[in-house]
DNA sequence: ACCTGAACACCGTTCAAGT
DNA sequence: ACCTGAACACCGTTCAAGT
């Protein structure tokens, strides 16, 4: 039998998916490796190493949100990033750890800049500021606390909030993105 | 001669130095009993696991942060909290994987939540807001990103940004400070 | 009370060699 | 171009046993 063949987009395919079944500490390149029915080894053709294939699947996660837009409301844009953080689990510390090298975000970064604009149909295509920086660490953040709370109940590490806790961190993110983007939502003076 | 002996202080202590010196991912529970001239194993006595002496580092790390105060400035206790997670190397990061479990932050929580109530002299010990735990999110978030990035730096694996990066990253917490306890500074009509 | 010694079940990464 | 096989230098944790 002739070993599996594959490519970078099919291991980033399925290191997505371990990532979502078994969650982040559980993804070695070792068990990639099996699940991929290969040796190990084989994993160093296709990236140099484990924080460049983790850099893929953030970029993939990253993928579902929308192009930079500068008519899009901060607040859905902030939105939008959270929920495709929250749709893989660990996904939103797979993006941390890659965006500390600036990989993998430049396009959620660039649609929260052009959303938080002075609008000004010129330049659509917004450079990064300052305040768009700072929701996004903020999104980051906030994401990241919400799913090692999550694996920690499910662990029972914690014990549960006494209300819904996905209730009550949506209520914290609205009031965080409340504050730093409601004001952008009226347009400044000239 | 005898082994040497130790306590939890001792080797909270120890691992907080060490932190400092090797960084969170070379901070590992062999490493650490190197240090203490110990074996592996003795660590176990002290702490059931590796996760329960890193929120015993944690605790350590936000010690720096002032008691709960109503009267100090939100912007002041953001900055205090800011300046206890930059003070040893990947600090943040540790804070974070122990709030996570709902360790070793309880004080800054309850430093930032005072800070931020609407003033009532009475109930000097508020408890958490939406909006508070919104901030502690963000400066979490935004201090471990900075110090995943000094680290990328000196490693060479990214690109050093043209101006002083901390003065940079100094200018984004600003914002996002601003942005989310700017209006709280102006206490709100009754 | 606090530690040793030995083991178990893992890691990420390198590199010559195969096809 | 893509993978195997074998190795190197590590991990966290458990547990009986020592003092």
């Amino acid at each position: 039998m002739p070993p599996a063949r594959h490519d970078r987009h099919s291991v980033i395919a399925c290191a997505l998916r371990l990532l979502d079944e078994v969650g982040l500490p559980d993804l070695s390149m070792r068990r990639l490796s099996t699940e991929l029915d290969v040796q190990p080894s084989a994993l160093y053709w296709h990236f140099p190493n484990k924080q460049a294939l983790l850099a893929g699947v953030a970029d993939r996660i990253l993928e579902a949100v929308p192009e930079p837009d500068s008519s899009a409301a901060p607040a859905d844009v902030a939105h939008a990033i959270r929920d495709a953080l929250l749709t893989y689990r660990d996904g939103a510390e797979v993006v941390m750890s890659s965006y500390a090298l600036r990989l993998g975000a430049a396009r959620a970064q660039r649609a929260l800049a052009a959303s938080l604009a002075p609008v000004s149909p010129v330049q659509e295509d917004a450079a990064r500021t300052p305040l768009a920086d700072a929701v996004f660490e903020f999104i980051l953040g906030h994401a990241t606390l919400l799913q090692q709370r999550m694996h920690a109940q499910s662990i029972g590490a914690v014990e549960a909030d006494a209300e819904d806790p996905a209730a009550l961190a949506t209520e914290v993110f609205e009031s965080g993105i409340r504050a730093m983007t409601g004001l952008r939502a009226v347009r400044p003076p000239a």
